[in-house]
DNA sequence: GCTTAGCACTCCTGATGGCCGAGTGCTAAC
DNA sequence: GTTAGCACTCGGCCATCAGGAGTGCTAAGC
């Protein structure tokens, strides 16, 4: 039934066409979704009647619901049972039917209060914001640290090691502790490496670490022909420094979550979802995207190539400084996934993580 | 059958008692442990007499196997399946039973390659070892970051952030960066900070953070009434710095590995023990113990309370530095784990980690 | 006196088949 | 355009059954 390329009797009725669906076809998917949300069972005709007053009878929404799956938005597992959502399904009623409130005060405290914060290094608070997000949404909360290249100057020190590596620390802005292994050809003394630690403190404090890429390329060109040993030095290390991306690890916490979720009573499927985010690129790619959007994103299944994390989605929003966008969280779970709960979830932690990274500011 | 106080007819046998077991039902006992560990199957009397030469009819077996079941070596899942070793089995088995013999060129030129070391920060690399772990055993790799405490001096750092809290950036002689923010009751100045800094590191290069914390005491005693506002400062903040412990943070790799095991197809089980990992407090725990032992350590089961990694069995090894062990690493798996294969990888791991690391001081 | 063959027994496993219920598509009537 | 009715499909559940693996016990053998 339903061979693409021939006509079907019914294809002329007032029954939604292409890209359109009508009031009630849309209201049919949006009940077979949160149903769906809510049991994680097929939803048939008869529910759907029943539940929410559509003044329909079960052989109507059956009518509906058989075009429903010629359009790719849902489809039945076997013959009798009912209909679930496809992924074109959830992205619809993602995109246009879901509605999201505002968090109540009591939400929004239950989050602070997950949130500790006395005392804690950057890359704890975060850790701690994925916890939240994973306890909060009981699905896994996953968190990406800041880019390097995101963050603003605070301070760098160079350590020297044998084999004429170098240790570089540098700290943001907001606190946040990175560092780094370079190699020099040039061989250079600790005390050089002070000297040189001292000028790029003094000079670069305040600036982003673009604006510093722009400054050093402006200053290597410029200074070409220096013959100030220091000046030279520094630029040639903060080049080794600026030249290779640092950071934008990945926290996934609460990730045992997910093993409650009925989906994934498949082992298979299981084992491919904690596989991938174990290797963490993919998740490293995905968030780097939602970085690069503004907002809340929301990344529905195997949507957009990425089969490992088929049966998901991920919710994701930005953090930011006063300076722009640093960061990215969210919360990942199956696409059968409270979205009306937790995109607000998500948006607001990301706020308070922005505020708490931001009270670090000196 | 086998009641707790009631005579048996065979109790008078010249078959093991207490705690001697003879060279049969050792041979025994090690046929269905190893074979065990092969097939994740109970074992049957007629399995263990064809195999491995033991000269004996599967009757005769049968008799040896009740007798060592009543002494809790062995147990069998229900009347009509084999039997399967108990925690005190594998314990007897790890202790007395098991030849662990060295690794051949091949495996540890595997297990080096692996190991990519080039540029990589010292938390990288332990973090790649734990993926080496896993790799080579299949089972999940553990690796726990020197704790603050059993690291040499090589730099101190702090800055100012707002609020009176201070970010202290720590490096050790070997290249490990580590940082904690403190907090102080009387204000202080990011340059007072800076001469702080310059003190401490030229007074503590080279020392243990032991050796400090004993100079720091001392010197406390000592100067309580010292004038020098500089050095007041010095141990007021160094003593905050050692007042709690840093590190001990834990890296797990290749737990995906553990959901190939027969064993988890459990789905509670497998929950739970991915739970503990989550929580790491249990682990951090065992490592601990680990760590203030010599050598390879074996944990198995539920032995010592634990009962979240029931059914698991973790395999530990030391890595060092010239002044002493820093840290701890290692393999979990289910107890029927290949330990014979598993122990020299984990201990020639723990060799190279400190090689690789020694490589960095300066 | 230890060892072993024999035997009855237990219990898990997997295959089979029947029943039930939920849900469907289609048709015809409203 | 909507709905009631109906035949049909198919998964889930349960009971049944046969097969097989393994056991404990007993009695015979070395």
């Amino acid at each position: 039934m339903s061979q693409p390329g021939l006509f079907r009797l019914d294809f002329f009725k007032a029954i939604p066409m292409g890209e359109e669906l009508n009031e009630r076809s849309r209201r049919i998917l949006e009940a077979i979704v949160e149903d769906y949300i809510c049991t994680a069972e097929p939803i048939g005709s008869r529910a759907v009647s029943r539940r929410h007053q559509i003044g329909l009878s079960p052989a109507t929404v059956r009518n509906v619901m058989a075009d429903l799956e010629e359009m790719g938005y849902i489809v039945s597992p076997h013959t009798s049972a009912g209909r679930v959502p496809t992924d074109k399904g959830y992205r619809f009623y993602v995109d246009t039917l879901l509605q999201v409130g505002q968090l109540d005060a009591q939400q929004k405290s239950r989050i602070e209060q997950y949130y500790r914060l006395d005392g804690l290094r950057v890359e704890e608070r975060l850790r701690e914001a994925g916890k939240v997000l994973s306890a909060i949404s009981s699905y896994a909360g996953v968190v990406m640290i800041p880019r390097f290249t995101s963050t603003v100057f605070r301070h760098i020190e160079f350590l020297k090691l044998s084999h004429g590596k170098i240790l570089v620390i540098f700290v943001s802005r907001s606190g946040l502790v990175q560092n780094k292994v370079i190699e020099t050809e040039t061989p250079i003394s600790q005390h050089e490496l002070e000297q040189v630690s001292n000028y790029l403190n003094q000079t670069l404090t305040g600036l982003s670490i673009q604006e510093i890429k722009a400054k050093t390329v402006r200053d290597m060109t410029e200074e070409k022909t220096t013959y100030d040993q220091l000046l030279r030095r520094a630029l040639e290390l903060s080049r080794e420094v600026l030249s290779e991306e640092i950071g934008g690890e990945v926290f996934i916490e609460g990730a045992s979550n997910i093993l409650e979720q009925s989906e994934f009573k498949d082992m298979d499927r299981m084992k491919r979802l904690f596989r991938a985010f174990e290797q963490k690129s993919l998740l490293v790619e995905l968030l780097d995207k939602s970085q690069r959007a503004k907002g809340v994103q929301i990344f529905i299944g195997s949507e957009s190539e990425y089969s490992e994390i088929e049966g998901c989605s991920l919710i994701t929003a930005n953090y930011s400084s006063s300076r722009g966008t640093i960061g990215t969280l969210g919360v990942i779970g199956p696409s059968r996934m409270n979205y009306s709960q937790v995109i607000p979830v998500v948006d607001y932690t990301a706020r308070l993580v922005s505020q708490v990274l931001e009270i670090e500011f000196e």
